[in-house]
DNA sequence: GTCTATAGGCTGATAGAC
DNA sequence: GTCTATCAGCCTATAGAC
């Protein structure tokens, strides 16, 4: 194996993982290419040579992230599961997401506040996915007497929010832990998805 | 009145209210003075005069509201309610925020994603009011026997989250409902508050 | 208070050597 | 594949006229 295909490949993913924190922290146009590849302890003519620029670094990071999380939903489609179920599950796959892919939350909510506007045509379907998800769950728990009668359009917002919240907060997060303002130790993301699943179980369920 | 006076106020108002709009929606760095200049039918060298800069424009836009909500936040404390009440009204306080500014959500959340990095100093401590504030009615709430066991911080999260993200991401919502991918007639904020209030109403109460 | 014109700095991209 | 040197364009800020 020759030397160079070596590191072509580890100057792509170095470039990755730096692109991926600092557009997470800073957005897509708050951060730099200088400082993405001064991170990735490489020279930024590479994120051109690699990925034809920076928007192109940009999308295919997300594109990445996207292809997983559609597998994902795909797989939960198939499986004929009841609506409280699939919901929990739902929620488990977006934390093990964020858990996997720390900033991965934050971009997608600086791409939802901007409508998309930083995106290629081919990954816009993918946020639509997950508006359809989560709703079709809740519409389906309805119908079927799983679930209270809730707007699934708002349960999707609601658990949504609640999830990329958590995740993209936490640099402001660990700066009030770390400042002491706020006295509590930094928390653990599995419990708060456990936390969400039981808080939508219970707001959800039929018998009050 | 001078004429001129009467001006420099509506001037120094169309630039707080561009500002608004398209630090929301583009972030800090997205949003290009041209055109907040532009959208407020001002010319751009308005900005450094009325606020010493893009960075005055934007902490001043953020200082008005942050006042807002400490006050607001101030007068729930004062009132001595029941911890369900009270956490049922904050939800209330931060929707009408919400609806009273549309975009400052979104500028919270994109503040929260990158720890503050855009904030005058005097304007985190407004952030960690908040952080504490869910916190607090929910660790009396807990301590009152009003509510399950639930973690005050978790719970925060997860309150904020789903407030903030129903309005910040609007602007995808809207696209995908006006391209029909999302077929549902644009929701009803005021609907939506009262959802998340009924959601953590059932959610943390004491008997299932 | 407002506007025009321009300065000055930084950003993303690339040509060309190795 | 990688790096250095450099450029064109854009962005914010401001001096100075009105």
């Amino acid at each position: 194996m020759r030397s160079t295909a070596r590191d072509a490949m580890a100057t792509r993913q170095a470039l990755l993982d730096a692109g991926a924190t600092l557009f997470a922290e800073r957005g897509y146009d708050g951060a730099r290419v200088d400082e993405i590849a001064r991170r990735a302890r490489v020279n930024k003519a590479m994120i051109s040579y690699h990925f034809a620029g920076k928007r192109g670094l940009y999308n295919t990071i997300l594109a990445e992230d996207f292809a997983w999380v559609l597998e994902r939903l795909a797989e939960l489609d198939r499986e004929p599961l009841p609506a409280d179920v699939k919901l929990s599950r739902f929620i488990s796959i977006f934390g093990s997401l964020h858990t996997r892919r720390p900033g991965l939350s934050a971009m997608m909510l600086r791409e939802a506040m901007s409508a998309g506007r930083h995106l290629d045509a081919a990954l816009l379907p993918t946020l639509s996915r997950i508006f359809a998800s989560v709703q079709s769950i809740v519409a389906q728990g309805v119908a079927e007497g799983v679930f209270r009668d809730a707007d699934p359009l708002f349960t999707h917002h609601t658990v949504i929010g609640a999830i990329a919240f958590f995740f993209a907060a936490r640099p402001l997060r660990d700066r009030l832990i770390a400042e002491g303002v706020v006295p509590v130790p930094p928390p653990d993301p599995a419990r708060y998805i456990a936390h969400l699943q039981e808080l939508l179980a219970r707001g959800l369920a039929k018998e009050s």
